[in-house]
DNA sequence: ACCTTTGGTTTTTTT
DNA sequence: AACCAAAGGT
């Protein structure tokens, strides 16, 4: 094995005894080389066999780019390591212990739009008002209760709202149930639970990995550290590596202290710190350094080179996001005339809604870019439409593909006759395909509801004896024309109907190509695809060849490298963004974020800004990021091709008068019509004013000002 | 069933 | 501004 190509601390990591490591691996310090040579090191030399090892990672790509890597360095095939995310690993423990974890053998999952489907549909079913229980936050709720592994009985209700978001989630738990469904958060829940109640089970899996590899362990959040604790028992090796410079996701779950509690829980665990970079020239590492220095609580580390210090680091000021986005395209066609080809250059932004302007910049020079990132393949509507039938053929108990499809195309099935159907399923608390069933059974419906409703229980029947016997791909694209999917996208007019039709046509490839690529014996075809569809939708791959500018975001940009990089927008507000401007964690995570896309670049670094910006329709001044200022004078050379226009101080957010008139937010009023309420919101002044009140018994209402009354 | 209007938002993204 | 979802109208 060839250790000579790793530095002493890429070895110390890849030699280290069979016991709990901590690797920080600081950017661009050849992480995933330490975690593949390591894995590798195990079989070699440890002879650890495949069999006793499971390497986790979060995203499928890192997923299939360490497969590889491994396969490209180990004589054996690597097909019988456990290789995967924590959710797909989870799915497949979960599909060979379906009964022990209390699950119907055809399981399916639910993406987070499938969910917030469902949750809408429970809230309106408990005859709770959604503005007052918005769907999204009861969403938000189930999924945090989930991520620290809380039932809805383990809940501690914190007021009468909270009492109330158990009740949702309770009965969110009993729906999925009885439409044999789990969302993502399940995935990980139940997986934990099966493993923790089921002695035999965990003391097999315990037995079985002995060694445990998890990669962007910073990125773990409660559950995830649970479930790795359970399976890791008091024998197994743990190796972990990550960086928590570069825990970006904070927002959605992952807990930066999990890497400070790994040294607590695992005992004995040693710190191997990557700090030498290969990527970046000293100057940028010098600026990453100082910036992320400004951190509280790190476990620190101090990235280096041997490389030349290379280039200054290049300040924009731009007069306005137009003259920003001209700035670069500038640069990027001199790049192109002398070194760079235009794959080696990225834009990289904090929101999304920054691209457009850059884009329209892009096109005026006929300069070809790519966007990372948007709408993935098989969230598409006319996707989810044809998944959702190969859903219930699956499964008839799948409510959330019943409703999707019911009327879909349109069949005369409207909104009454599926209220109908819904109070039956809930009163006798079995699905809407049963209680369909025993509706009409009972002759319920009138003539011509009957006649469509047959046509629908007819064709799903039909459906599902004529695709018995086909291949995927023609079980598909039976699906796709039997439906009336095709048909009733084909009248969609313009380009957007084509693009649905292309759409469903490149669904009978992806199922071709599935079959193909081998699907896991140990289920059927339909949900195989179906939960591949929903856990490794991933977003297609550029084509190599094309040679194109990348623009992203600086999360989808975390874990890429480029000769050339751009970060545009750094300025107050924007970045760090406004919604983040209040918390110190938060600040702190911009902080990281902004970490991550200094490292993100080799050769050369563009910070741009703009000093007047439109955002949200109106037109802001904003000062320049912070994160500018924290980067030493003396790395960077600015350029600023305006004279500094005059402007008036910053105004921190925006501002709402405490008090317009004679109203203010929060009094109580009263209103000859709909009674009692409290006001929410004020808008314009005067005899125009508007008032926004919560009223006790009507919900809110905007009203002019001078109906109401103080009370 | 399809259209228009209104209102309410507006980070980041994976699974 | 621009987008989306829901409500209301034809």
């Amino acid at each position: 094995m060839i250790l000579n190509s790793l530095n002493p601390a890429q070895q110390e990591a890849v030699r280290a005894p069979l016991g709990h490591q901590l690797v920080l691996a600081g950017a661009g310090s050849g992480k995933t080389r330490v975690l593949t040579h390591r894995l590798v090191w195990l079989v070699e030399v440890e002879k650890v066999s495949p069999f006793n090892i499971l390497a986790v990672t979060f995203t499928n790509k890192a997923a299939h780019e360490m497969r590889s890597r491994i396969e490209s360095l180990l004589q054996i095939p690597a097909k019988t390591l456990w290789i995967g995310t924590f959710h797909g690993l989870s799915h497949r423990l979960l599909r060979a212990h379906w009964q022990e974890a209390g699950l119907p053998q055809s399981f399916q999952i639910l993406d987070s739009d499938d969910q917030y489907r469902m949750v809408r549909r429970v809230i309106l079913t408990l005859n709770l008002d959604e503005d007052r229980f918005p769907p999204k936050e009861a969403q938000w709720f189930i999924n945090a209760q989930k991520e620290e592994a809380r039932e809805p009985h383990q809940v501690e209700p914190r007021d009468m709202n909270g009492q109330t978001m158990i009740k949702i989630y309770q009965a969110y738990q009993e729906a999925c149930q009885r439409a044999g469904v789990i969302d993502f958060a399940d995935l990980l829940l139940k997986t934990y639970k099966l493993l923790q109640s089921n002695d035999t089970l965990r003391a097999h899996y315990q037995d079985r990995f002995r060694c445990l590899l998890v990669d962007e362990f910073q990125d773990t959040n409660a559950i995830q550290y649970a479930w790795l604790k359970l399976l890791a028992g008091e024998e197994n090796a743990v190796m972990i590596v990550g960086d928590d410079d570069q825990s970006i996701y904070g927002w959605r779950g992952a807990r930066i202290e999990n890497i400070q509690r790994f040294s607590k829980d695992f005992p004995g665990a040693k710190i191997i710190r990557l700090e030498q970079n290969y990527r970046s020239t000293g100057t940028i590492l010098k600026a990453a350094n100082a910036l992320i220095s400004q951190n509280s609580g790190r476990l620190g580390k101090n990235l280096w080179t041997e490389g030349k210090d290379g280039d200054l680091i290049t300040v924009y000021a731009g007069f306005n996001e137009t003259d920003e986005a001209f700035f670069i395209v500038n640069r990027i066609r001199e790049l192109r005339q002398s070194e760079h080809s235009l794959r080696e250059m990225a834009i990289l932004y904090r929101s999304n809604a920054q691209s457009r302007v850059i884009e329209e910049a892009l096109m005026q020079f006929g300069i070809p870019y790519r966007v990372y990132g948007g709408l993935r393949y098989f969230d598409r509507a006319e996707i989810k439409d044809a998944l959702a039938y190969l859903r219930i053929i699956a499964n008839r108990s799948d409510d959330p593909a019943f409703e999707r499809i019911i009327n879909t195309p349109t069949r005369g099935i409207g909104d009454r006759t599926l209220t109908v159907i819904r109070d039956h399923a809930k009163a006798t608390g079995l699905t809407l395909w049963a209680a369909l069933e025993q509706l009409l059974q009972q002759k319920f419906f009138t003539a011509r509801t009957e006649n469509a409703l047959l046509a629908f229980v007819n064709l799903i029947t039909s459906m599902t004896e004529k695709t018995l016997p086909l291949e995927l791909h023609k079980q598909v694209e039976y699906v796709l024309f039997a439906s009336g999917l095709m048909d009733h996208y084909r009248k969609e007019k313009g380009e957007k109907g084509l693009t649905r039709l292309e759409n469903l046509e490149e669904l009978v490839n992806a199922a071709h190509q599935f079959t193909q690529e081998g699907v896991p014996d140990d289920m059927p075809p339909i949900a195989a695809f179906l939960a591949y569809a929903a856990l490794e939708s991933s977003e297609e791959q550029a084509e190599a060849y094309e040679d194109c500018v990348q623009l992203m975001t600086l999360h989808s940009a975390k874990g890429l490298e480029f000769p050339v990089v751009f970060l545009a927008g750094c300025e107050e507000e924007l970045f760090p963004h406004y919604l983040s401007m209040h918390d110190p964690k938060a600040i702190e995570e911009e902080r990281r974020l902004c970490y991550v896309g200094v490292t993100r670049a080799m050769k050369k670094l563009y910070m741009t800004y703009a000093e007047l910006r439109r955002m949200h329709g109106k037109e802001a001044y904003h000062r320049p990021s912070r994160f500018l200022h924290e980067i030493p004078a003396e790395l960077i050379h600015e350029i600023r091709f305006r004279a500094k226009v005059s402007r008036p101080q910053p105004i921190a957010s925006t501002f709402k008068p405490e008090a317009q008139g004679k109203f203010r937010i929060g009094q109580e009023v009263h209103h000859r019509i709909f009674g009692d309420g409290t006001v929410i919101d004020l808008e314009g002044d005067g005899d125009d004013m508007k008032v926004k009140v919560r009223f006790a018994k009507v919900g809110t209402k905007m009203l002019i000002a001078s109906y109401l009354s103080a009370k």
